[in-house]
DNA sequence: ACATCATGCAGAATCGTGCCTCCCCCTCTT
DNA sequence: AAGAGGGGGAGGCACGATTCTGCATGATGT
């Protein structure tokens, strides 16, 4: 008693933070009444228990982040990468899919307690490896490609991988999410007949990709069944430009397409660029839809028919599944969670604009 | 030896990942041998250096960030969040502006060593504490409010935050980042009087943020600079619908004007819309900017002059000034830092579209 | 009245690294 | 030959929390 502010450890300093120690010294109790009354843990009276908090409230305590994670092994923070298509280095919130799911990721892992990470697609960003420096307790990779190095090795070290969009070969990851594109493609083509279009046109980056290829593989199925000849464009994806030249050479065929699905954000704007520049009208003498999630083609002149593969319902989804592969709530095994996509019909695909008595094309109902 | 396989503890499960003490039994040295060797800290010959470091390949080790965060007081993390106006839980990539800041931000970072966590803005988001439940190195704030509480909170800790447009009121942060805004309003409106314009209008929401203070008092000055009458509608900001029904109502007044600048990133497409019903020509009527970072306006019926805070810059230099904060490179102090903007001058602002000998009116040079 | 039990709390062992301290041994100097 | 000096590496404490174990104490059962 002698000694000079001494507790059980001689090291209660002014200038820092308060740890547990102060707090125990402060209320006279032990650290593990402290522990307990703050996480509800141990057997204690009510009284001791609001006693504590009160203390821990007057000295601002916050238990260290570190010390926790360390102790539990649980950090509360999961990964989000999306891989990058081209040179870009960060193409974070390039489309507005990529930025609506991950702000309906973002939301839905808050609610349960978690936070998200952002992270590069490559395992060694600027000679750091960021990915080894976090600790995660799970991550989401949107669109992961073929034997993705850092899925690999986040998985071999037991770390949950939820990937939005089918993981291509065999790389494992413990769940997926991935809207029905094969369904998506048919609907919008049935879709499309029903407008009156006898031959339907598709223009497409040359990704190789999941989806890329199954939308591809579903309109050559369709074209198939309805025994209508492909008539295809694509470009080379990471150039900017190439979107723009690739719908003006569709439009140029001698084949020329009375309607065109455009697999990629951008397409909408620049078929109809083009169809300005042949002096096509839409939608009489072209029918166009989109997939985008752009809000900018409700407002086009005209507006353009889009489908929308919902990203905010995919990216609730994701952190769902992940989140219980975390906690174990779910069970065993690989997940695949197949999700339904959203035509919104507009203008653009619409031959006669509902003036006659036949009935206009229905649009799916919109759940949720 | 005869023990069975028991280094200076007897724990070396086989089922865990690899610790730093089974890298130094395989590579049979000391712990401190292998962090140094790591660390590239202590003095060791590179022989054992190369040697600790295939070992640990070898065993797939991963350093605990957990412990290693604990151990020496830096994560390597730096917090992200967004004031969100109106309800929605969480606006984080609503608008051009903060999806570009935070991609910018986000690759500054990772270029830096550190990875961004995405945060909620308020402190309590669904009964847990996030904001005590992740340990962070620094936190950006972007469009802080007056007196945030959690911005507090963490300069009260001792954690750096710097926020991406200046503080309201006394909200105490380590440094802060903003766009000049009165001098991107004056040269906003010299533009516009350049072009013709007589009577220039203002757009804008009813926000109490310094944005929207700053630009408006900049045009109430002009105004009287030059001796116009203002002519200003606002509306509540938080409401979707209000920013087209104040165009509306500010293109029927009696006094329209015959210029107009909207303050937020939807309104060029509202004014538009709303001069089209009026059956105003723009630019020949009505000339227009915008202040926004979508790429619409490039190609909307005309294309719309806009203003550009240069959100990446922003994120840029926001992440600099933290990280130099986190690692004391920078000087000690409240470190203010003034951006210039960028005008980008198409169709909807410009009276005669180049036709005479009169030289068009200069667009600011983009450095960058 | 004595054994039993639930209650309320304290001690101490971790979790995995980083780093400060110290020790050993080899070599060079005079 | 003995002390000085420095390179190379081992020992062990501390970071701040969680949690298992265990000891008092008063209440209760038969």
């Amino acid at each position: 008693m002698s000694q000079p502010s001494a507790g059980t450890h001689p090291r209660s300093r002014v200038g820092a933070r308060a740890g547990i120690r102060d707090v125990a010294a402060a209320a006279g109790v032990s650290i593990t009444t402290v522990s307990d009354a703050l996480n509800g843990k141990g057997r204690l009276p009510d009284a001791t228990r609001s006693h504590v908090r009160a203390v821990a409230e007057r000295l601002g305590y916050r238990p260290s982040a570190a010390a926790r994670t360390l102790r539990t092994g649980k950090s509360g923070l999961i990964g989000l990468t999306v891989t990058t298509y081209g040179e870009e280095p960060f193409t974070f919130t390039e489309f507005a899919y990529f930025a609506e799911m991950a702000r309906a990721a973002t939301s839905a892992a808050l609610d349960r307690g978690y936070a998200l990470v952002i992270l590069p697609a490559t395992s060694r960003h600027s000679a750091f490896d960021i990915w080894s420096n976090v600790a995660l307790d799970g991550t989401v990779v949107i669109d992961p490609s073929d034997q993705d190095p850092v899925v690999t090795e986040l998985m071999r070290s037991g770390i949950p991988v939820v990937s939005d969009g089918r993981p291509a070969g065999s790389l494992p990851v413990t769940a997926w999410v991935d809207n029905d594109h094969e369904a998506a493609v048919c609907g919008l083509l049935d879709h499309f007949a029903e407008s009156g279009a006898r031959r339907i046109g598709l223009l497409t980056g040359t990704s190789t990709d999941t989806y890329t290829r199954l939308s591809t593989t579903a309109y050559l199925d369709w074209c198939e069944r309805v025994g209508q000849d492909p008539v295809v464009e694509s470009y080379p994806a990471h150039d900017p430009c190439a979107g723009a030249v690739a719908a003006d050479r569709l439009l140029a065929r001698p084949d020329r397409p009375d309607a065109v699905y455009g697999l990629f954000d951008p397409n909408g704007t620049d078929l109809l660029a083009a169809a300005r520049r042949y002096g096509l009208r839409v939608p009489d003498d072209l029918l166009l839809v989109c997939c985008s999630e752009s809000t900018v083609y409700a407002s086009t002149e005209p507006p353009i028919t889009t489908l929308s593969l919902k990203p905010g319902r995919i990216g609730n989804t994701v952190i769902d599944l992940l989140i219980n592969a975390i906690e174990g709530t779910g069970r065993g095994g690989p997940v695949e969670q197949v999700m339904p996509t959203d035509l919104i019909v507009r203008t653009s695909s619409q031959r006669r604009p509902a003036r006659t008595t036949v009935s206009p094309p229905r649009s799916p109902r919109a759940d949720e």
